[in-house]
DNA sequence: GTGAAAGCGCTAACAC
DNA sequence: GTGTTAGCGCTTTCAC
């Protein structure tokens, strides 16, 4: 197919052998020395509005773009953050792509660009990309409590932060939402409502046998503040099927017929909850007051609209890519960022009947 | 809070400076020149057992990681690919993630890692990755007919190969499925089953105004297909919300009375639609048959689990990379490759009533 | 089968 | 305020 075509292509060939512009042509095109060059790309001495001027508009005529290699050689920083996203069973991807694209877009407005790892290669990809200096630092994201990477982080030679937090942080940069207290709020905001008998329905079991973070740590957030306002707190995971839910709520509905109120922290079933509750009778608000922790959008997008703790993925990714920038400009940066819970009430809760 | 660990650092400490390994200490240590290391692990010239195995001793011994930028500098190949995904409105992430997991996975498997570009930068972040001799090739996502992406690609000093395909595709390599016949086999196991009125329920219409090949060819084939066959085809696009599925459908049953048949080509929007039908008094298949075009494992999960036209994201993303870096080697690749779509029957799907 | 040495394109002392 | 130059760590001729 291409062959019919190759009449058609001499443009390009005329343009003849396409040399790259180098900062010694740019050099010779202004009049100056390649350092001059160099330094008024990176600002970091002072030159004269003339020199500048003549730099730049000889950039601009060549097309000047500085070899990303050569410049990560010479000056022992490659400009790029490893994001770590270990795509795990159970884990909504949606989510974790959100926090994804506001790393790259922080990245860039750093004038970093993100390098993407996934789980298969295990803790030992994280060596390679970092003692070959493809990276400077290291982004990551949906940590367990005891994870694997944990101790391999540690003895890099280069930052890193995690999004999510393990038991043993020490010695490491934390970023995450506080899901202890966005657990507890959930609690608070039904018990207030008047409500005594409140159900957890949480991520897949296999989530929390792999102690992944954000669960575990929900859940002792809303098993303490149970406790504390005295109500009776029910848990149960749930996985993500219709029939599952089917079978979780029903089973959940049976034994407990003085459940009133639920918090679900598991974004694709939340649909099909919704269904379940309808199916099964019970009216949301009026019978069964529903309170999810997702993404703002989520939450509104229901029918009816759901009363939830937001994810603030964005700020998350945001605030982990700067304390990075932070780090490897040298500056200190809090071992622990929690972000507070931040609850919305909408159409899903109201008062206990 | 670092302060109160101090004390218990220092075995990091005693480290002393952790100067890199080069190839030149792996060169000392096993008594050899630093471009005998260089062969023994490229493999691009012959060396004596005795030798490759001193080298290779020492490799392990000191630990030696080649580093990145100077083999980039030296080779003019970075090793590293771009991957563009625009997350664009309407699209389905999860879809898009398994095509990036498949990517990356492909990419180590060849010795390459992978840089992630988003949108926010838009057509000028592939220049300045690609002229900046970042990447040494890029694989571009979510292609629209007319993306004004594809002109930079044309412009470019590397290969690149594009998951989907845009109207002019000279000059291009584009890899996808075939979305025309998947619309038609649709229609055929439709009609084959006696459906003489069927129903495409496709994605936002947002998609269909970008003129996403994906859903501009699946409507194309889905259209000529009915007329073939001599069947009513009815086409609406449908927004992610239920309150969208209610009104769509709700609307589709009352204009077309003797519709029978759906093909539904909108993930998010599967679970509202069974629950709708269900509300509408539906009966899947027995009143209404349903078809998908999605990931099997989707169609598995719903209740009846649905006949559909799998997504072989996987496939699909590793031929991308495959077919690159064959480029990247010299080698011609076909300037378009279409899987065929592969059509199971699922218990969603009978006889017209 | 192996070694010596010339770059790759840039940055950052060090000069003036 | 600007120029000179010595590397950064590797690959790859060229020479033997």
């Amino acid at each position: 197919m291409s062959k019919r075509f190759d009449l058609q292509l001499p443009s390009r060939r005329q343009e003849g052998p396409t040399t790259v512009v180098t900062i010694a042509d740019v050099a010779r095109h202004a009049g100056v020395a390649p350092s001059t060059v160099s330094y008024v790309l990176s600002g970091k001495r002072s030159i004269s509005g003339d020199t500048r001027e003549r730099v730049q508009a000889s950039v601009r005529a060549l097309g000047y773009r500085p070899n990303a290699s050569a410049r990560a050689l010479a000056s022992n920083r490659s400009n790029v953050l490893a994001l770590v996203i270990p795509l795990r069973t159970g884990m909504h991807v949606p989510v974790l792509m959100q926090f994804a694209t506001s790393v790259v877009t922080t990245a860039r407005r750093y004038d970093h660009d993100v390098l993407l790892l996934t789980a298969d290669e295990g803790p030992s990809g994280l060596e390679r990309v970092a003692q070959s200096a493809l990276v400077d630092a290291l982004v990551v994201m949906d940590v367990e409590l005891h994870d694997e990477r944990v101790p391999v982080l540690r003895e890099l030679p280069m930052p890193s932060v995690l999004i999510g937090f393990p038991a043993e942080a020490e010695g490491l940069t934390c970023i995450d939402l506080d899901f202890v207290n966005a657990g507890a709020e959930c609690v608070d905001h039904l018990t207030d409502l008047g409500h005594r008998s409140i159900a957890l329905l949480g991520t897949p079991s296999a989530v929390y046998e792999r102690q992944t973070g954000f669960a575990h740590r929900t859940l002792a957030g809303f098993r303490s503040a149970a406790e504390r306002r005295g109500v009776t707190g029910i848990e149960t995971p749930c996985e993500n099927t219709f029939e599952a839910v089917l079978e979780t709520v029903g089973q959940l509905l049976d034994e407990h017929p003085d459940l009133t109120g639920m918090v679900v922290q598991n974004e694709p079933i939340i649909g099909p909850l919704l269904d379940v509750l309808r199916r099964l009778g019970r009216r949301v608000p009026e019978d069964m007051s529903l309170m999810a922790i997702c993404a703002d959008d989520v939450a509104e997008r229901q029918v009816p609209q759901l009363s939830s703790v937001a994810i603030p993925a964005d700020e998350i990714g945001q605030q982990a890519v700067e304390s990075l920038i932070a780090k490897l400009e040298g500056h200190e940066v809090p071992a622990l960022t929690l972000f507070p819970p931040r609850l919305t009430p909408r159409a899903s809760t109201c008062a206990a009947p």
